[in-house]
DNA sequence: CCAATTTCAGAGTAACTGATATCG
DNA sequence: CCGATATCAGTTACTCTGAAATTG
């Protein structure tokens, strides 16, 4: 006997519970970077460095401060990324004009160029990625996405995305 | 004038892009491992060695190999976090029959115990996670993240979760 | 004096690559 | 001999904690 409606496949193993949706993100997340960090090779990026860059590319004139937060790291983790992008010429510090301690950071042109050519590379992963999902799915999964890290408490958008 | 529909905001900023879906994965994955971190404080695990517990408690009798796979880093790393959990008598480790290289793991009872308390601290922290979302998008989430994963060629349950 | 920002210095975790040995 | 597994050893990438200086 058979309840109504059940799978006609024979008997069944035991129905091995869902994965854990958090073990989940951090399989995908996993991938992503090892994703990202294949397509960023030929522009000699890291993971942290390309996630600095495209930040600032939205929003410049953030602060290390700011920009760590964001990024949900301390600033002594995002001062070495920030730094080695300097050094590097890709991103430009200023001092903020009313409040000298603050350094405003902004891609110079060269970083405009890297993380534009970085930006295809990562585009064509998402799209792989997403292939098939409607774009009404993307959305929602995205929103979802955000909802869920604004849930922990590390919002993305508050006063300072803190 | 204004399109009909349109927000009734004032002249409102520049429509800021919404933000990357990876790079939205990689910070909910920051906050979601931070939070899991300080929920297994107290039974003093750390977040591998939890992945490979929780894993271990859904597939028993997975080899090393397998669970390297399963968890998506080298055999070298997991083979690391697996020693120090057998010496700490939380998994236990025994050949094959049938092929005596490979060694299959399991959890001890000791295992099962510590397991079982760190599940209850990282579900509360999921609940939070998704406090408000339905059942059924929360089982889309899932299902759409899985996908993601399989997308990028690291399937959840190939064969053998290659 | 306090709070926020910046930044140097020292560690530490967790992951990697390379190499070796065994088994089927 | 080949392919998969296990595992030792060395190294690297990334982030953290602590502390000190500066600014408003």
């Amino acid at each position: 006997m058979r309840a109504p409606g059940a799978s006609v496949a024979p008997v069944a193993d035991p129905p091995e519970p869902p994965p854990r949706i958090t073990y989940v993100i951090g399989r995908l997340d996993r991938a992503v970077r090892a994703g990202i960090a294949a397509a960023l090779e030929p522009v000699d990026l890291s993971v942290p460095e390309y996630t600095a860059l495209s930040v600032l590319h939205r929003r410049t004139g953030l602060s290390n401060a700011q920009l760590a937060r964001r990024t949900y790291v301390t600033p002594q983790s995002m001062i070495q990324v920030l730094g080695g992008l300097e050094a590097r010429g890709l991103v430009h510090r200023s001092a903020d004009p009313g409040h000298a301690r603050i350094r405003r950071a902004a891609l110079t042109p060269e970083g405009q160029r890297v993380v534009a050519v970085a930006d295809v590379a990562v585009e064509e992963l998402e799209r792989r990625m997403l292939d098939g999902l409607g774009a009404t799915r993307e959305a929602h999964l995205r929103d979802d996405l955000v909802r869920c890290v604004r849930a922990l408490g590390a919002g993305l958008d508050a006063p300072d995305a803190r």
